[in-house]
DNA sequence: ATAACTAATACTCCCTCTGAGCATTAGTGA
DNA sequence: TCACTAATGCTCAGAGGGAGTATTAGTTAT
């Protein structure tokens, strides 16, 4: 590969949830870590959606429903650190995330839970210990080293933000600004440089920089949570309240009042009942179907959270 | 230009707001129409935003602020209809949006109001008239038109949404959607076809599909008004409440409740008093300056705007 | 059978947010 | 001094949503 050519390729998250874990479509890479699914443009592509849903069916044998495109990375030190790569081409790849329903393995492909990548981002049982063990320390240490005041300032606002240090909110949304700054504090095996690193429970890295793509993926699906019925696409056709409170509970790594979200889910004209019940080990539960027409009435449906734990 | 070539590019949709009126910067194009300043990926560049940056100098003698990554296009019929570009070639888009405080023109550039290109976005002074003499009819003609029932449905859903026609609400960031329902519709003048096109009233056209880019950036910054500051990268340092109300009506495109927009900008800590005053032509306004340390204190700070008329 | 348990569903309370309007104040210019 | 403009202050009502209590309808263990 000549120095200063350019390369494209189109990458995707897959994302799948089942049985309350969030899980992303990855390739095992031999002796590499994994990476995620990604494929050339090719000219004969008319768009770049079907190229996307071209390759994802090719390597992975998957016939994905929603897509969105996420963000195009083209930084030249994207690949800094791997190995097989000269940092003097420019590798520019246009991520994609994809919503399926049914998660049927495919062959050299995995689902991976998306919460060992970020152990941090799972608040369902209050905060995780790496939070209170490693992060916080580490994160209240650089802004104790800050040179002058105004840096100083800088990184408390910045650590106040993203992780909420000092009773301030959680943003789940935040995902990629909390990898970005672990990133930058060295804390994560792709930035640890020389140091062998102490990224116990600081999650598992991927190829290239394709951890921070997937926590591109996942601060945008949890923000979209919130204003559009995309978590719709990874229920069956029919579900419980309880499965949906689940579903979203996963994604969005927080755990929600049942009552609350009952009232909200039908009183906001997102779910309907079908008169049929499914078993559920206590009381049987109503199953219930989305509303389409609710995109009709409401100008931005979506499931609230509660981003914060104060 | 051979067949199957691929062209990358980095379009920028710069905007600054000056006497109530949102512009961007576009480059005259002697016979074709305006276009956005855009250059090319250069191997030099070590990051995305370092290579917009400094072609934006260079083209348009500007120094941006804010700059974010919008979208990349590069479906292979973006230049369908526009002369001197084959269309088996691609071209690969990637498109910024950048704020700038002040609106120095510069050589071969110029601002442009934003609603020259979407009048029917402006509805400060309240429905603009193409929406029911053009727009309404023509939708509901192809809502008429519909082959089959199920098609039907569909279409019905579309324009409820995005236009808000029968009673629905209307939603300001959804001005993308907006601009691709006309453009299917062949209402707009580079979707027109060899119909001359009725196109009076329905905005004018930028070179390729930069009107397309430009509808993205508005919705996108639309959308962002309510739940980050970015309103202050368009103001000067300090400033009246009633400055900054015009400011946000101008760029989300409706009206609001001036004492309400008061109390919320103040209650939510957004801004603060400096002591001084402006003279405004009636009673003196308070000059206000942002609180930055509404960074830390709510997770989602921003402007709300009722997006909705009944 | 009956009790213990699980999970769904119903209802209440209260606080905040926000849309809308009325009222008052402090300047400018005829 | 009055008319006018624009800023500022205040009230009221309804919607939304966080949190808790109470009730119901099943399953499972004894």
């Amino acid at each position: 590969m000549a120095a200063g050519e350019l390369q494209v390729t189109l990458d995707a998250v897959i994302v799948a949830v089942t049985d309350e874990t969030p899980r992303i479509l990855v390739i095992d890479g031999e002796d590499h870590s994994p990476r995620l699914p990604s494929g050339p443009l090719d000219p004969g592509d008319r768009t770049l959606d079907r190229a996307l849903r071209r390759f994802v069916r090719q390597q992975a044998g998957l016939e994905v429903g929603y897509v969105e495109q996420l963000y195009t990375f083209g930084d030249l030190d994207r690949s800094a650190g791997f190995v097989g790569r000269p940092e003097c081409s420019r590798l520019l790849s246009i991520a994609y995330l994809a919503l399926v329903r049914e998660s049927r393995p495919a062959a050299g492909a995995t689902w991976m839970n998306w919460y060992d990548l970020y152990p941090w981002e799972d608040q369902r049982a209050g905060p995780p210990p790496v939070l209170g063990s490693a992060i916080e320390p580490a994160v209240a240490e650089w802004v104790e080293a800050s040179p002058t005041p105004a840096v100083r300032s800088e990184r408390e606002e910045r650590a106040t933000m993203v992780f909420g240090l000092g009773g301030a909110a959680w943003d789940g949304v935040r995902v990629l600004e909390r990898y970005e700054l672990l990133y930058e504090l060295g804390l994560l095996a792709e930035s640890a440089g020389e140091d062998p690193s102490p990224s116990a429970g600081l999650g598992r890295p991927l190829q290239l920089d394709h951890r921070r793509m997937v926590a591109t993926a996942l601060g945008r699906l949890r923000g979209k949570l919130t204003y559009r019925p995309v978590v719709f696409e990874l229920l069956p056709p029919t579900f419980t309240l309880f499965q949906l409170q689940r579903l979203v509970e996963a994604l969005s790594g927080v755990r929600l009042h049942k009552q609350n979200f009952r009232r909200l889910a039908e009183g906001a004209g997102l779910v309907e009942g079908t008169g049929e019940v499914a078993r559920t080990g206590g009381r049987p539960a109503e199953l219930f179907r989305f509303r389409r027409e609710v995109l009709r009435e409401r100008p931005r449906p979506g499931v609230g959270t509660p981003w914060t734990r104060s």
